[in-house]
DNA sequence: ACAGAATCAAATTAT
DNA sequence: TTGATTCTGT
């Protein structure tokens, strides 16, 4: 790597890069090539200043920007060195601590990654209600305390509301619960190296030695946890960047303060501070737009962001009778200018608040026989049949893992119900055993009936001629022999086809569990993992990475959370509604008063991350009406699109406004295919 | 233990 | 309207 590298570089993205006399923090806008410094950043500290790749820490939020930094620096270090480099985001690299280190905070090594919704179970398991929305507002505070590294004794002091009482009641037992089960929380992820760091000297002190130079992408959403982690990693030396904006921080309400921006500042008055302001992805009239609504905003740091790119395409605001019409007159338009511009489906996107609202839009591109891919939705391991097999891996892998045994044992059906599990499950507690433990002693077995003994002592002989297989050194596990022979041995395509409702479901389903065996072969082949570091992945892993190398030309649809980072030509906005796009909670919460005015700040912020994807053109779309619960409901255009400077556009005179949703979708269609 | 019928609630955002 | 969960009977 020469010098070629910052030939096309603006002076503050050099200085980024070149500055190593300390920690710095660069504040970096909308499309001012943030990533790129990153990256070239961590090729000049391997080529030029000598860093071991082995030295170099990156952390990023998602695994997918993980992967495409890894990516783009084997192109610039070659295959071996970017190997070595240490890519990964907050929670990866929070496992592999844990592992190399568990014991110093109680844990095995082979403990178990719960994902939402087995937390969820869990939390169920505790409190006996059926009040969804109470159990994830106590989720959600043990989260919420868990990143600010509040334990359940300090929670006790603090909580006031009913919301935090009620919370901290089980705030304890949950912990508890996931320590008997030897497992972790994605928050412990964090919380726990946190913590190993700071009460184990001699722990901190081989990572500050491994850790030379870290990177923080995406610092603006770094939670006080985060911030802990890496203070602690870095130390006194403090050799770090960190990559952030201000106004991209939407994840407040996950415990990400944006505070942590000038939080460095105070703890380190040496910090420099650089700004990228110049935009290069943007025209001016899109850039205008985002600059004049975030103005609205308390700002943390001036940032003026600038373009030369000149004006091009006016942003249009368009007004639609409903959701159906919103969905169909987007596609229609997408396919219009595609073929106007002569550009890719790729170069499109579709961008909208909540998930749900992608279902009309997929209805609508499918229609048109529009290729896309929803971007987002973890759907795969979702999937019942996903989470089947994952629970014998998962169990394997540590058989503390109760709920993981549970599923087991009653997915396929063999005769193993709730009475058994619930007489398993109380022997079991007075003795502190697993339920796999139990499983196998003659105790248990004894206060069970006949029946269901052998069924039970046919299940655990199963798992037992696979175990110690699982829990031979990593190198040498035959990860793919083992997983065939299970699958066979559940005989779980026969199962498949039994539950299902019709073959072709079965069919799909038994294909979802071939591509997991797969994707969970290609992995063990090459990287010599064994099941346990497989497994301990698996539930911060998503589809993305399933989707390979080649993606096909398709409009993205994508979520404003998950289309942070990324770009497009030409950007839909849809939904822009009050009460949908400054989303509004319910009012009966005694909590929602808290911040109002900082909730509808992260919604500008979230806006503006929208805004701010686009290259070319950007189209806003809202509805007069949507059905909300069973019944139509009015609304009103969001109040972000006056903050932008702009106007609702005279509705294009809708001749078709008597036709039906299909009669217009049909007459459409005609005049898409005719020339021009 | 399990499958079908009745009932009920529904709407953030995600590692 | 759906989709999911709970109840009931075998």
């Amino acid at each position: 790597m020469t010098t070629s590298q910052f030939l096309d570089m603006n002076p503050a993205q050099q200085q980024a890069v070149r500055y190593l006399d300390g920690p710095s923090l660069v504040l970096a806008g909308a499309g001012s090539g943030k990533t790129r410094v990153i990256i070239s950043k961590i090729a000049y500290l391997v080529n030029q200043c000598a860093y071991q790749p082995g030295s170099v820490f990156a952390v990023t939020f998602t695994n997918k920007a993980a992967l495409e930094m890894r990516e783009r620096l084997q192109k610039l270090l070659g295959a071996q060195k970017a190997e070595e480099l240490n890519i990964s985001t907050f929670h990866s690299l929070g496992v592999r601590m844990l592992r190399e280190n568990a014991q110093a905070v109680g844990l095995k090594a082979r403990f178990s990654v719960m994902d939402a919704q087995d937390c969820f179970a869990l939390v169920q398991s505790l409190v006996a209600t059926t009040d969804k929305a109470r159990l994830k507002a106590v989720m959600q505070q043990i989260s919420l305390w868990k990143n600010a590294l509040i334990d359940p004794d300090q929670a006790a002091g603090l909580a006031k509301t009913a919301r935090e009482l009620d919370a901290v009641r089980l705030y304890h037992s949950y912990q508890a619960s996931l320590r008997a089960y030897q497992a972790v929380d994605f928050d412990d992820l964090i919380v726990l190296p946190c913590q190993m760091l700071v009460n184990e000297p001699s722990v901190r002190e081989r990572w500050q030695n491994r850790v030379r130079y870290l990177l923080i992408d995406e610092y603006q959403d770094t939670n006080a946890c985060q911030y802990q982690l890496v203070r602690q990693l870095t130390g006194a030396r403090a050799m770090f960047t960190a990559v952030g904006d201000d106004d991209q921080a939407i994840y407040g309400w996950r415990g990400a303060t944006m505070e942590n921006l000038a939080l460095l500042e105070q703890d380190y008055p040496q910090l420099k501070l650089i700004k990228l302001e110049q935009n290069y992805r943007s025209t001016q009239t899109i850039l205008t737009a985002a600059n004049t609504l975030i103005t609205r905003n308390p700002k943390l740091f001036e940032k003026q962001l600038w373009s030369e790119l000149g004006n091009g395409e006016a942003i249009t605001v368009s007004r639609l009778e409903g959701e159906l019409e919103q969905a169909q007159a987007v596609a229609i338009r997408l396919s219009a200018a595609r073929t106007e511009k002569r550009a890719q489906w790729r170069d499109f996107a579709v961008l909208y608040r909540s998930n749900q609202q992608a279902r009309m839009m997929e209805q609508a591109l499918r229609d048109l026989r529009i290729p896309y891919t929803v971007s987002g939705g973890q759907s795969f391991f979702d999937k019942a049949e996903v989470r089947d097999v994952l629970a014998y891996l998962r169990l394997l892998a540590n058989e503390y893992d109760d709920p993981a045994f549970i599923r087991a044992a009653t997915t396929p059906r063999r005769g193993i119900g709730q009475t058994t599990l619930q007489t398993l499950g109380e022997y079991a507690a007075k003795r502190h055993l697993s339920l796999f433990a139990a499983a196998q002693e003659q105790g248990a077995q004894s206060v069970i009936q006949p029946k269901q003994r052998e069924a039970l002592a046919s299940f655990v002989g199963f798992l037992q001629r696979f175990a110690s297989r699982a829990s031979k050194p990593a190198g040498q596990q035959p990860v793919a022999g083992l997983l065939d022979e299970l699958m066979a041995g559940i005989d779980y395509e026969h199962y498949l086809y039994d539950v299902s409702a019709d073959d072709r479901a079965a069919r799909v389903r038994w294909q979802n569990v071939l591509d997991l065996l797969d994707w969970l072969k290609t992995r063990a082949a090459d990287s010599d993992w064994g099941l346990t570091e497989l497994v301990q992945h698996i539930a911060l892993v998503t589809m993305l990475e399933r989707q390979g190398d080649q993606s096909p030309d398709a409009v993205t649809l994508s979520t404003l959370h998950a289309a942070k980072g990324l770009e497009f030509a030409h950007v839909y906005l849809i939904g822009i509604e009050e009460g949908l796009l400054p989303h509004l909670g319910r009012e009966s919460d005694d909590e929602v008063l808290i911040g109002s005015a900082q909730r509808i700040e992260e919604e500008r912020r979230l806006m503006y991350v929208g805004i701010t994807r686009a290259r070319r053109s950007l189209h806003l779309t809202w509805c007069a009406r949507r059905r909300r619960g069973g019944q139509d409901h009015a609304c009103e255009v969001s109040r972000f699109v006056a903050e932008m400077g702009l106007e609702e556009q005279p509705s294009v005179a809708d001749p078709n406004a008597s036709l039906t949703p299909k009669g217009r979708l049909d007459m459409l269609r005609a005049m898409l295919t005719r020339p021009s």
